[in-house]
DNA sequence: ACCTGAACACCGTTCAAGT
DNA sequence: ACCTGAACACCGTTCAAGT
């Protein structure tokens, strides 16, 4: 189809291609061999720049996450009030997963975070303290409303993620790094880190998280009662 | 590995199996191929049992929401308390999930909703009714609750599911099939088909969902401010 | 540096053939 | 009725070879 055979093949080229076929007949028609007739090469030109199969899909994830990023930037000055801005912050979320509907289900198939999402993370975070959410409070939103966008957010900082130990001091390793980029998720890291020391677990229990956004909307729901 | 290489081959015995392997290598390790080697057979005898990978994957998610309702079976006595019994079925929903880590992608992957899921769904909503929610309440629960579960429930009872057509009468039809059997949720979309009578969209309005379920969480944390 | 052909070890599935 | 061998059209990936 392309007539524009000329352009020379690289990495972004690749992953728009891939993301428009994915859009258009979904993610299993996204194959190697498929993605390479598509731009007109062969199926092994595509190691050349990009690391294989499961790379592709880490780079589609990644560039789902920056397509947000790009919508809310669209979109204008953040709202002052805290809970307009994280409102629109999931709506925007929302409508890029809406365009690509292969989006969510690729992204919580990935063990990795997109590295891209820690910004998102640090927007929220940022915008929820500063509306009068505490620390421990802003963590669980972000467990509870990326639970809504994404489908599922088993673990948003794992340390196993960063390394293969467990320790506290790889984690404290990992906050220092963050602190520059990341200041808002550094403090709600350290927080949390500093109020129950468990090292054994992972920082983000997940059953507990999964019970307080259940509570709040069986709350919420307690509320709207006709009878109350 | 399986001295039982005597037990007949069943369909039960090979979701069963497929079920294991999942558990044991991920869902990526159960292919036609390997489940039969598991079972000690060829791969093509697999199709006098199973109606091809496909079905496979439909029956495993069956099997799954099947596991839950006799989780919730064993729990014994529902609480009469409407919040205690959904947040039971809830948290058990979500313990049987933890079991199957591979359960969520894979429902949520399946075009149909499982249709042990409607005896799921009956009883939440028969619970929340009669706690005193409108149909209207307890069909925006359903999603909300949902979604935390499975990860997502894009369109419960879709029209399009039921066959092609797309308009009221074929709901209508599929309505009085499932008045006997489900007659709380019958009910429940009744009550929303008569509100909002609207033939060309699905009646399940994804968009208003979504931002229901924001607009709780967001009230709830708005509730638990610290400055508040 | 970039692309390729042939090859390897896998998939799901069909079909004619065995018992 | 149930199982199988060979075959077909696919996968991802390696590797030596081309330019």
């Amino acid at each position: 189809m392309s007539t524009q055979t000329r352009a020379p093949l690289s990495r972004d080229r690749l992953l728009s291609t891939a993301a428009a076929l994915a859009d258009a007949e979904g993610l299993g028609a996204v194959t190697m061999r498929r993605l390479a007739a598509e731009v007109g090469v062969e199926a092994m030109s595509l190691y050349h720049h990009l690391p294989g199969k499961s790379g592709l899909l880490d780079s589609l994830a990644e560039r789902v996450i920056e397509e947000i990023a790009a919508e809310v930037a669209a979109a204008g000055p953040a709202p002052q009030d805290w809970r307009e801005d994280v409102r629109r912050r999931c709506l925007l979320a929302r409508s890029v997963m809406l365009r690509h509907p292969w989006a969510p289900g690729l992204v919580s198939s990935r063990t990795e975070v997109p590295v891209a999402a820690y910004a998102h993370f640090e927007a929220l975070v940022d915008s929820m303290v500063r509306g009068g959410l505490s620390y421990h409070l802003a963590h669980r939103a972000l467990h509870a409303l990326g639970s809504m966008a994404l489908g599922y957010v088993s673990e948003i900082f794992s340390p196993a993620a960063a390394g293969g130990s467990t320790d506290t001091e790889a984690a404290e390793e990992q906050l220092a790094a963050m602190a520059d980029v990341f200041p808002q998720i550094t403090a709600m890291v350290a927080a949390e880190l500093h109020d129950h020391n468990d090292p054994v677990l992972g920082w983000c229990d997940s059953q507990s998280e999964f019970e307080f956004t259940l509570d709040l909307l069986l709350d919420g729901l307690d509320r709207l009662r006709s009878d109350a």
